[in-house]
DNA sequence: CGGTTTCATGTAAGCGGTTACATCGGAGGT
DNA sequence: ACCTCCGATGTAACCGCTTACATGAAACCG
C-alpha cells in the first residue's frame, strides 16, 4: 500500500485538471456526464478517497458535532447518546464525544471545546454552565444545544424534560392510590455540577401535595449524595419511623431501587405495605417491575441533534426550546394503600 | 464576534513571522523564552485558537480515533467506551463514535471508515468483520484494534475475554457447590453479526462438565435470541420438566434476569431450588444480587485504545493480542445444592 | 458570417497551518 | 580584525481540496 491517491492522481489519469475531478466527484452539473462517468470509474481504480483535513480546511466547517456528556455509562446518558447517534447518521457530520465525570474535565471542555475551530456545533447533555461559561458562549458563535440542563440554559437552545411536572405526576399517581403520606427520597439540591433534575421534581411533589392540602414534613423529606446504597440508607431511616409514610417517590430509579433494598431489610412488603415510584425508567425497572416516570430520553437526544443542525443551518433568531413530557410507566411496586398499614 | 484570529494575525501584531508564531505556539526550543511570552500573550488577547482542519491538513494526521461499536446501549459498551475514553482523554486524539445496530450499517462503516483519509486508527467493539472487510483491512494501513471480536480476527491486533475460560469457571462454580445437573442458556450461535461469546462460553461449560465425567444433555441446553423475555421462555420450558437441573449458567446477565423471572414464575426460589449464574457483571447484576462472571470492560476498553495508539506510533511486526481474564463475582443467586429438590 | 451566449473545462488563488531552507547578527576563536 | 559557527528569525513551499474567474469551443442569432 502507498501512499493514498489524492485527486491529482485522478485527474492526470483521467486526462482532466483537477477542478474537474472535484466538481465531478461532488456531483456538480458542470460537468458533462460523460467525462463525470469517467472520472468516478478512474477514482474508482485508483482506490481515491478524499482527504476529509483537506477537504474541511477548505470548506471552512468541520463537518464535525462534539458532544459533551456526563457520565456516559448511566444508562440515561447511553440512550440519548443513541437518539443523537441516530440524528446525525445519515448526515455529513462525523461525531466526537467527551466523557465528563469531574467538574474539572467539565470545565476543561467548556473552556476549549467551543470553538468555531474545532466543531461545527456542540451537544452538550446533563451538564449546565456556569455563569462564566455562559457568557463566553454568548460571545463565541459557536452554535450549542442543552440536553437535560435547566440551570443557567434559559437564554440558551436547549431541550429540557418537564422535571416539575414528572414530579408532580409521580407523586399525583401515588395520591390517587388514596396515600396520604408520601415520602420522597432525592439528590442533595446544591451539587458540585448544578443538576437540577431532583430538586424540580421535588418542587413537583410538593406542589402536588399541596394540591390537595397536604403539607410536606420534614419527616418525609430525605436528601443525600446520589446512588443507590445512600438511598437505601436514607430510605431506611425514614421507614423505621414507627409513624412512617406509605408511599415513597424517589427522585431516581436508581434511587428508588435503593428503596426498595430498604424496604426488604426492614421487612417491608412492596407495593403492600409501601408503594415505591421512580424516575427515568431505566432498563432495570422493567426487570425488577418497578413504576417509574418515563423520560423519553432517545428522543431527547434526537431532537437536540436536529435543533443543532437546524441552527447549525441558519442561526435562528431566538434560541429554541423543546419540552419533553414525562408520562407514568405502572408496574408492580405502586398498589392502592391498604387500611391499617402504616400511619397508625 | 468576527471572523477568528489566525496565526497570521497573531504573527502581525506580535511584530514576528509566521513560522516563528507556529514555532512558539508549539513551544519549539528554536524560539527565544522572550519572543515565545509576548507570542503566546498576543494569541491570548486575539483569542486565538489554532484551526484544527489546517493542523491536520499540514501534518497529514487526523488526530482521532474511530470507534465502531455495536448496540451502544447496551452496558458493555458503554462501559468498555468509558475505558477508550480515559485511555485517549489526555492524548492528542479525539474520540469519533459510530454505532452500529444493523448489519447493512456494520458493513457500510467496514466499507467506508477505515481509510487513512478519515482516521488515525479505527476500534471496533464486539464486531467481528467479515472474509472481505479482513482482507480489505489489511491490504489497507490503517491502525485498527478489534475489541472482544473473536472470530475472523486471528491476524489482527485484539482484545478479548477468556470466554471459555469464563464459561468453565462458571460451570465450576456450580459444580463446586454440588450441583450436578447444570443447564445451560445461551444465544444461538449463528446470528447475523457473527457473535461468538454465547458460543465459546458455552466450550467452557461443556469442558467443565466433561472433566468431571458430565456430558450435557440437549434438554438441558436451550438457545435463542438473544434478550431477557427470550431467555424466561427458554428457561420457563427447561425448568417445567419434572427432571430440571438444579443450577442453570445463563450466557449473559441479561439471560440470567430472564430466567430468574422464570424461577419466579414458576415459584421456585432461588437459589434454594436454583441457582443462577450470569456472565458480564452488568450494573444490575448488584441489585438483583446476581452472581456472575465479570469481565474488565473498562479495562478492556482502555487496553485496546493504548495498543492501538502505540500501533499508531510504530507500526508492531506481530499484531499484539491481549486476553483478559474473567473472575467469578460471587452474589446471592447461587449456593449449594440442597438433597431432595430437583432431580429426584 | 461576425458577434454574443452558453457550456465544459482549465488556471490559479486561497483555506491555515508546518517546516526545510535561507538569512543575519553576534559570540567565540586565533 | 577576520572568519566561523550558532542561535533566532524569516521566506516560501507544501499539505489536498474547493471555487472564482479565465478560456475556448460550440451553439445561436440576426
Amino acid at each position: 500500500m502507498s501512499k493514498p491517491a489524492t485527486i491529482r492522481d485522478v485527474a492526470r489519469r483521467a486526462g482532466v485538471s483537477l477542478a474537474t475531478v472535484s466538481r465531478a466527484l461532488n456531483d456538480s452539473p458542470l460537468v458533462k456526464e460523460d467525462t463525470k462517468r469517467r472520472i468516478i470509474s478512474v477514482a474508482e481504480e485508483l482506490d481515491f478517497a478524499p482527504s476529509l483535513s483537506a477537504r474541511r480546511l477548505s470548506l471552512g466547517k468541520t463537518q464535525t458535532i462534539t458532544v459533551v456528556v456526563s457520565f456516559l455509562t448511566r444508562p440515561q446518558a447511553a440512550e440519548r447518546l443513541r437518539g443523537i447517534d441516530a440524528a446525525l447518521a445519515d448526515s455529513e457530520f462525523d461525531l466526537n464525544i467527551y466523557n465528563v465525570e469531574t467538574v474539572e474535565k467539565r470545565n476543561q471542555y467548556f473552556q476549549t471545546l467551543p470553538l468555531r475551530q474545532r466543531t461545527d456545533g456542540l451537544l452538550v447533555v446533563s451538564l449546565p454552565p456556569s455563569d462564566d461559561d455562559v457568557q463566553r458562549l454568548e460571545r463565541s458563535d459557536v452554535p450549542i444545544v442543552f440536553i437535560d440542563a435547566r440551570e443557567n440554559t434559559a437564554t440558551l437552545p436547549r431541550v429540557l424534560g418537564d422535571d416539575v411536572a414528572g414530579g408532580a405526576l409521580a407523586t399525583q399517581h401515588l395520591l390517587d392510590l388514596g396515600h396520604r403520606r408520601v415520602g420522597f427520597v432525592g439528590d442533595a439540591f446544591d451539587n458540585p455540577f448544578r443538576f437540577t433534575s431532583s430538586r424540580d421534581r421535588f418542587a413537583g411533589y410538593t406542589r402536588a401535595l399541596a394540591r390537595i392540602g397536604i403539607q410536606a414534613t420534614d419527616d418525609d423529606v430525605s436528601l443525600g449524595a446520589h446512588g443507590r446504597y445512600e438511598a437505601r440508607d436514607l430510605a431506611a431511616r425514614m421507614l423505621s419511623h414507627p409513624d412512617r409514610p406509605t408511599a415513597i417517590f424517589a427522585s431516581s430509579d436508581t434511587q428508588a431501587l435503593g428503596v426498595l433494598a430498604a424496604a426488604q431489610d426492614l421487612g417491608l412488603h412492596v407495593p403492600d405495605d409501601l408503594s415505591v415510584i421512580g424516575y427515568d425508567d431505566i432498563e432495570a425497572c422493567d426487570f425488577v417491575g418497578l413504576t417509574t416516570v418515563r423520560q423519553h430520553l432517545f428522543e431527547s437526544g434526537r431532537q437536540g441533534a436536529q435543533m443543532l443542525m437546524a441552527e447549525i443551518a441558519e442561526r435562528a433568531a431566538i434560541p429554541p426550546a423543546v419540552v419533553i413530557h414525562p408520562e407514568i410507566v405502572r408496574r408492580r411496586t405502586t398498589a392502592p394503600r391498604k387500611e391499617g398499614r402504616g400511619e397508625r
